[in-house]
DNA sequence: ATAGTAAGTGACTGCCCAGTCAGCAACCCC
DNA sequence: GGGGTTGCTGACTGGGCAGTCACTTACTAT
């Protein structure tokens, strides 16, 4: 709404918003814009991936053009690098801040990780860098590896040492930790991803509302790991053949 | 390098090599060909994935010129689907009918499921398919749909059986069929996404071999459902906060 | 033999997009 | 108010690739 010649007073509304426009083209802001830029960044490599988002798309929508993106960014790949690490590494520091000062029952600290990572990651926008990093690992080797180590193997990690405090308290029976971190996120996970592909070409089932899926999770988890029913299931995988001593276990089934 | 003049007969093993080519490459083999190419495009499809899987390498790998290839392949896209329809769909059927002459017992029938499905397709190069239509779900949206109402629901279909006859028959608890397929085949389906993705940048843990996952999975799933221990856990969704009635239940928590 | 036809070829067209750079405009300082 | 600095612009370049088509070659029918 403003002019660069204010003195005339005739102007026309058309010619006012036409200034206006010119003027908001130009305007020097250089401290804004790393922050307008990323979020208009994480809203299209979210929205249409990372291929699919042309450095172009991400001025406009930062409402710059494209020159200038290259003017904060040096690559589009150095782009979403900090996408990355302004929006999802810092989740990770603030969960394992949060559980490092919790003095919770290891179920209550279970169920407060599985919960913060849907409500704070998995039901997000952010799930959608998760996917992202999944589908362009081939383009895209040293994000995938960069997410992998500041992302991934840290959030495995924490639920790991919940699984091995649950251990040593006897809260949970003893099991193998990491195949028990693998097997308990990738419902979450891959609950996550296909919200942001398969999902969003298939119509989801009404009737099968997302809270069915994490209660049956969370069930299944505690369950697994409950110690009081330890005589009626094997306890870890050294004895996975004790439970039914007439049928393969499922160590010996695989291969 | 080549000859038009075969009735020499002093030629040079190269020459005679290049002749070879030469041959080769003008060999007209009609039926031949469709076959050639869909090899060729599953292996590129699943090494490179869709985009970045030019159609000038599916013809050199097959043998042929990038035109003869849009000779027997309308798009680029005609030539995925035709990938699925001739490797993954024919394994759907073939896994349904096992199951329906099969006589053991709900926990057998179970752990061959699981099984089946990592050997079979998981642990196969056909799970890097599954990967390419998770990844590149936005170029493609309708190929997206076909596998989800061709492959990924009717293996759900499978699997719910399964669980359905268990539950009838009294070897498995009640519980929530939908999500319990939902949670329990994540870990197969996402590891097989995992190979074909993270794992192709980070190097495997030795000491984290594919059996101990496919094990604690194994165990984890009979766990849940095994119906002896009633007592000690909930009975699916509705009785979810029965376990420990001053805590919030996972049902309660999620929103 | 030879003409006809069908399979096969690869240079070419058209489109897209990451990244560049010469010039333009705002702002500041004297 | 004007000259210097710096933020900003968008037309342009270079490279890549899906899909086309005029041409070449093999095979076949007569």
């Amino acid at each position: 709404m403003s002019s660069n010649s204010q003195a005339l007073s005739h102007q026309t509304p058309a010619r006012q918003a036409a200034d206006a426009v010119q003027t908001l083209r130009w305007s020097r802001r250089k401290n804004a814009r790393p922050g307008e830029i990323l979020a208009a960044a994480l809203d299209l490599f979210i929205e249409r991936g990372y291929a699919n988002t042309r450095a172009e798309d991400v001025a406009e929508r930062a409402g710059i053009s494209k020159g200038t993106l290259y003017l904060y960014f040096e690559h589009k790949e150095a782009l979403f690098k900090a996408v990355v690490r302004t929006n999802i590494v810092p989740l990770i520091a603030s969960s394992r801040a949060s559980l490092e000062s919790s003095a919770a029952s290891s179920a209550e600290q279970l169920r407060g990780f599985f919960n913060d990572w849907w409500q704070q990651f998995g039901m997000t926008p952010l799930a959608g860098i998760l996917k992202l990093v999944i589908a362009e690992t081939a383009n895209f080797p040293e994000v995938t590896r960069f997410f992998h180590d500041e992302v991934i193997e840290p959030s495995n990690q924490v639920f790991a040492s919940i699984l091995r405090r649950g251990v040593e308290r006897g809260e949970f029976r003893p099991i193998d930790v990491e195949a028990t971190v693998s097997v308990f996120t990738a419902p979450l996970v891959l609950k996550a991803i296909w919200i942001h592909s398969v999902q969003r070409c298939v119509p989801l089932d009404p009737f099968f509302p997302v809270e069915r899926f994490l209660a049956a999770h969370c069930d299944a988890a505690l369950c697994y790991l409950e110690p009081d029913s330890a005589g009626t299931r094997s306890e870890g995988v050294r004895l996975a053949d004790s439970r039914k001593s007439d049928q393969p276990s499922c160590s010996s089934w695989v291969r």
